[in-house]
RNA sequence: CGGGCUGUGGCUUAGUUUGGUCUAGAGCGCUCGGCUGGGGGCCGAGAGAUCGGGAGUUCAAAUCUCCCCAGCCCGACCA
């Protein structure tokens, strides 16, 4: 059995690799309806942990959570011409309630730009009324033709905020912000994922904005996968919907919105960027359980030692849950590790004689002998460096995975196993339908000098093409 | 929607080509008991399958025929 690895490993199957992960570390599981995916409670935990981190930061800028109804009148869709092109061919559409043809098909909402919209105008008379900051938790429902747990399923999680503004300059500005200090932020010093930050060009652009930012990560396999997302809608939606404004002169103006979101796909992100062939490995910030104290055998003694240690980190803060040893010890630390815990205390009956125990981390599985005293000061001191660690070797693997070319043709090359960087001038036009047919997309636009531009007309910007999820 | 393929205990699967030896076998998982325990440990005893559904051919169908259903892969599509 030892030489038979758990999961499928990573080089040979990287998408069975996944689904094996999701499976064994009791993530998730397919729901009973194509496309659909019941989250674990283990899944569940980690994605409350991102919820709470996301939450504090759009908090922080000022946003208000609220929440609009799942069911959407279908002729709102209809009232942003792009909006409802993009969104029609994925609409789950009910026609029938309460035993009758409804009147009006009703859309389970793919998004909210539009009852939300509905409702600012409402809301919205004087420019004393913006910003108006929304954001609301939900699920939304999308009928993807390529289901997959967390990266793209039927109905998933998300939250999605939306802003009124009374300038563009103001509505752009937040929206950069959002991008910025909530996701980048979150997704570097919480899930430690390293993203490029950039705009997309208009045929990846959000249907019905006028500016797309995104947060791209790349993955082990070398695909990139879109974290967050935030919108500039401009115009588009106040004048679908209404949204005016008297301003200080008096005279009615039409607001600017924005829109931005992140899903549950994230959890996903993180599978597929931390993880290696022994299973899930969740950065300490965003892991539900930090610290798992293991006893090596099922006696009174090393539970007993075991509890006293759990308690000691409880108080330190430090997330900590006691595995009281039934069962062999291969297997329960082969689990822990599928679940990738962050760190391990082992405690055994060598480690008490000597008056110490042994601390694992799970990303390096280096071991540390640590005095029973010092565990909490050394837990938090390795939880920190495995945190660091993490993000440091996920930007090293992407700088090394990343290649500067000068051609469409070699782009396509390279993206074989990476993203590849060019210029945006060699790809816009023709050369982003020739890299379309190799299943390469740009992913997103910079500046040369790594930074976001304000549209993609500007000149010598970079383009980062890629396999994408 | 076009092309290809697959449905056998919870999971992975053997058996289907050539109908009978299948009263459907195994591994993992699960239950019970015991020994264990420093990396999926060992022994023993169990539970669990109308072979995707229906119809047909036949003395006899997991196996052949037809219809239906579900799923997978490729394509198209995918803010």
């Amino acid at each position: 059995m030892a030489d038979e690895s758990v999961l499928t490993p990573q080089s040979r199957d990287f998408p069975r690799w996944y689904q094996d992960v999701v499976a064994k570390a009791e993530m998730a599981d397919n729901g009973p309806v194509r496309g659909t995916m019941v989250i674990r409670p283990y899944g569940y935990a980690i994605w409350e942990r991102m919820q709470a981190a996301l939450d504090a930061r759009i908090k922080a800028t000022g946003a208000k959570n609220a929440y609009f109804p799942l069911f959407i009148p279908e002729s709102y869709l209809a009232r942003e011409a792009e909006h409802v092109e993009g969104f029609s061919p994925e609409l789950a559409v009910v026609t029938h309630a309460g035993g009758e043809q409804l009147a009006e098909p009703i859309v389970v909402r793919p998004t909210s730009e539009t009852v939300i919209g509905e409702f600012m105008a409402k809301w919205i008379q004087s420019y004393r009324d913006l910003p108006l900051l929304l954001n609301q938790w939900a699920n939304v429902v999308r009928w993807e033709l390529r289901p997959r747990l967390f990266l793209r399923s039927s109905e998933f999680l998300w939250q999605e905020g939306h802003t009124a503004h009374a300038s563009y300059a103001d509505a752009a500005a937040y929206a950069r912000r959002i991008h910025l200090e909530v996701y980048n932020d979150f997704l570097a010093k919480v899930l430690a994922v390293p993203c490029l930050l950039g705009i997309k060009p208009p045929s990846e652009r959000f249907a019905g904005a006028i500016n797309t930012t995104t947060a791209e990560a790349m993955m082990k396999d070398g695909k990139a996968l879109q974290m967050a997302t935030s919108h500039e809608l401009g115009q588009n939606f106040a004048r679908a919907f209404d949204i005016f404004f008297q301003n200080e002169a008096g005279q009615a103006e039409l607001a600017h919105t924005t829109s931005w979101g992140a899903s549950t796909r994230m959890v996903g992100g993180l599978i597929m960027a931390h993880g290696d062939d022994r299973g899930l490995v969740v950065p300490p910030e965003a892991a539900p359980v930090q610290v798992v104290v293991v006893t090596v055998r099922d006696s009174d003694d090393l539970i007993q030692t075991a509890g006293d240690l759990v308690g000691r980190l409880d108080a330190a803060g430090l997330r900590a849950e006691l595995d009281r040893g039934r069962g062999s010890f291969g297997r329960r630390v082969t689990d822990w590790e599928i679940k990738g815990v962050p760190l391990r205390v082992e405690v055994g009956p060598r480690d008490l004689a000597e008056g110490r125990v042994t601390l694992v981390r799970r990303d390096t599985a280096e071991k540390f002998a640590v005095a029973l005293d010092e565990v909490s000061t050394r837990a938090r001191e390795l939880l920190a460096a495995s945190q660091r660690d993490l993000f440091d070797a996920a930007l090293a693997r992407r700088e090394a995975n990343t290649a500067d070319v000068t051609s469409v043709d070699e782009a396509l090359e390279a993206t074989q196993n990476g993203f590849a960087r060019l210029a945006w001038d060699l790809v816009n036009g023709e050369g982003e339908a020739t890299l379309k047919k190799g299943a390469v997309t740009v992913r997103c636009l910079q500046r040369a000098d790594g930074t976001i531009p304000d549209s993609e007309s500007e000149p010598n910007l970079v383009a980062f093409v890629a396999k994408s999820y």
